[in-house]
DNA sequence: ATCATTAATATGTAGATACATATTATTGTC
DNA sequence: GACAATAATATGTATCTACATATTAATGAT
């Protein structure tokens, strides 16, 4: 009657999400401790407590020390999102890749770059306009905004060639990452750059990166119509 | 000279994050074996694992048994993304949450559920268009399907007053969901619906759960005008 | 009763060891 | 040389042990 191979930690993980599936804990019950578990189970603590881990990083189980775990009362949807480079995303799609840049120049940041990185002081930064290209037809349009006080190398790449987008994330590894997604109606300009009709209904990534507090870039990303962004799994 | 605490794995994981922040392993590069790290870094090997199971996680590094480890060649944004129940997030940002249920009816399903649910047989589910509110105005309309198969529950519970997300998000975890973000123009009756000009652009998160490969729900959460969603960090 | 101090307790982390597993490299056979 | 069998190796996992840490509960002084 013993199980063949030992229990891994996944299958303790899988066990427990089981039962709070079929609701033999329902939100906001309070689980065994890990002691415990592992009893019940045959296995040891620390397996089990490999497992709560996931569970916890998942969003579905809340610990505590000394308070013990409990299952969320408020589960929210956590799902990992993966923003590949332009490039990659759209020779992953099958698509000829293009690229093009549009204009670049040192200029005082606008007011959403400043806002992005709470910046209160008024500064210069390398500002770049490119469009990226999937079988010779607009892509992505991006609105970059590059530090040259944490990334100055990036004066000395000739931007014509290589896209911004793929030499940051090669040569600037960021610590921090925040992510902004919303829609906007395409106005004139970025209609045109986009060949896409005035008015039409445009998904933007904004992202903004950060190396210990001091910015990198900013980014703001316009997709072309009828773009979706997808969670893998 | 030594260090007063031993070290931690976030400490290894933060120094090996700063070789490859400053250049000493390159995209591409291959890192020593965890026991040669370990024993540079005077910790045990299990510490030198766990850091690196999370740079992995992380999408910082690749590893492969017997292969090695590996800085990553093409990095990707990878991000964690939380979307919580709807009246929580307006609750968050100190507003009033108010539900209103539009419509409910079985019916047969549309064709984006189909696509969502990768079914090929034409089949009835429960339809539930609402509308979230934050201080008496639109917020988010979703257009809801539920699979009365999986959760034959939800005929039973009023949703005038309890919202099928909520319920849902409670009573069925999932096993999987898949996310689809989009842009989309506001047609007459979105328009209406969420007291939008017509045309406006309009954020669609689109939500997909299922239990072990059958379909709970699929969800069209059509956001108001300005919304945007962003990630924590 | 109030508040600070102390003890108890569940999770968090590190270390050592042993074995599992996947993948590469080597060897041997034809 | 081609291909299969075998050995070598780096990561993956499980267990035990010991101690750290945060938080609650109990205790004691005022």
């Amino acid at each position: 009657m013993t199980t063949a191979t030992r229990l891994s930690w996944t299958d303790v993980r899988d066990h427990i999400r089981a039962q709070i599936l079929n609701r033999t804990y329902r939100p906001g019950d309070k689980l065994p401790r890990d002691e415990d578990i592992a009893k019940d189970l045959g296995c040891a603590r620390s397996t089990v407590q490999r497992a709560m881990q996931d569970l916890s990083d998942a969003g579905i189980v809340e610990r505590k020390r000394k308070g013990g775990t409990q299952v969320r009362t408020d589960p929210v949807t956590r799902t990992t999102l993966d923003i590949p480079i332009t490039r990659k995303e759209v020779e992953q799609r099958g698509g000829i890749y293009g690229y093009q840049l549009l204009s670049r120049a040192i200029e005082d940041i606008a007011p959403w770059v400043s806002a992005n990185f709470a910046l209160s002081q008024p500064t210069k930064m390398l500002h770049v306009d490119a469009l990226h290209l999937a079988d010779q037809r607009p892509y992505i349009l991006e609105d970059r905004w590059i530090s040259t006080e944490t990334a100055p190398e990036i004066l000395a790449v000739d931007l014509a060639i290589n896209s911004a987008n793929e030499w940051l994330v090669r040569n600037k590894p960021y610590t921090r990452c925040d992510l902004r997604f919303y829609a906007i109606e395409a106005d004139r300009k970025t209609a045109s750059k986009l060949a896409a009709p005035v008015g039409s209904a445009l998904l933007v990534i904004e992202r903004s990166t950060w190396i210990d507090e001091r910015p990198i870039t900013t980014v703001r990303a316009v997709t072309k119509p009828g773009y979706q962004l997808l969670t893998q799994n």
